[in-house]
DNA sequence: AGTTGTCAAGCTAGT
DNA sequence: ACTAGCTTGACAACT
């Protein structure tokens, strides 16, 4: 099992998630934003290999308005050079990188101009991994979308939408059960018509859920996964206490933490602390988890 | 130097 | 009808 977290470090003082105002776009602007965020990116990831964090979310910031109509700079081709140096460094560690873009990427939706931005966003996302050099196994994981008052309409839209993918984008792309719209039984019909991975949310599971176990869900999300596409993703974070369901807690909480880990025991699959102090949880999480 | 409104993009649920 | 929340974090204009 792989132990890791999402985007930002705390301690390093150094983000690969730097970005500016869409108002002050230039070319020198962008070449100078992705430059840093490079660099701190291979730094971010040294770190995680000192500590043995060896699964990473690389940020959608990392290239500014990369999917945008402004942005006509050939970046993948500028950047060619750090990418493999990095993708190097990740194989060497052997570290399991995934990619979220966010709530803007809905490849279900109703309007054509939605759907394809959200496809170039997709490529965007795929083309990082692929300048990586990465193998089917780094994955960029999406939510099923709206429901736009009708679920069944919502996720055939989304099977079909799905089958007219590149397969630059699907043989990267899986999908996630949220927490109040598509469950993980909603995620695995979704898997029967198109194959497509479904990561696993423990905290969504919570909120949202049709009776299984933990264990049996997590089950079921695995079988999901051919061997090209790596062992099975989830999220993990548990519920911030006196807020909203669904609300992440601040920091990791231990006790959760080591119940989830009984739950699973002789299952293999990553974990992604989805935990707002970042790295500090992780590595809590990972002495937890040695002491197993 | 510190504070705070605002930022490319959309949907849902609660008021 | 409006807006907080979603991985909210970071930019940039203003004190």
């Amino acid at each position: 099992m792989k132990i890791g977290y999402p985007c930002i470090n705390q301690t390093i003082n150094c983000t690969a998630n730097s970005t500016f105002r869409l108002a002050n776009y230039s070319q020198a602007r962008l070449i100078d934003t992705v430059t840093k965020n490079l660099t701190c990116l291979q730094k971010i990831l040294e770190f995680n290999i000192q500590h043995n964090l060896l699964f990473f979310r690389i940020s959608s910031d990392l290239i500014p308005f990369a999917s945008h109509e402004i942005c006509d700079f050939d970046w993948p081709t500028y950047f060619k050079p750090q990418f493999q140096a990095l993708g190097q460094l990740i194989k060497q560690a052997n570290i399991r990188i995934s990619m979220h873009p966010d709530q803007f990427v809905l490849i279900n939706a109703l309007k054509p101009e939605i759907i394809s931005r959200s496809i170039s966003e997709l490529e965007y996302h795929a083309t990082i991994l692929d300048l990586l050099e990465l193998d089917q196994s780094a994955k960029i994981q999406i939510h099923v979308g709206g429901a736009y008052g009708d679920k069944i309409s919502a996720m055939q839209r989304f099977v079909t939408n799905y089958q007219q993918l590149s397969s630059k984008i699907k043989s990267r792309l899986v999908i996630e059960h949220d927490d109040r719209l598509f469950s993980l039984q909603d995620c695995l019909a979704i898997h029967a018509q198109t194959n497509i991975p479904v990561l696993f949310d423990f905290l969504h599971h919570a909120c949202l859920n049709n009776q299984e176990t933990v264990r049996e869900a997590v089950i079921l999300a695995s079988k999901t996964w051919q061997k090209a596409d790596g062992v099975l993703m989830t999220d993990y974070s548990s519920q911030a206490l006196n807020a909203r369901l669904g609300k992440h807690n601040s920091t990791l909480d231990p006790i959760d933490f080591a119940k989830i880990l009984t739950a699973t025991q002789g299952l293999d699959f990553d974990i992604m602390l989805e935990i707002k102090d970042k790295e500090r949880s992780a590595i809590e999480a990972l002495k937890i988890y040695n002491q197993f």
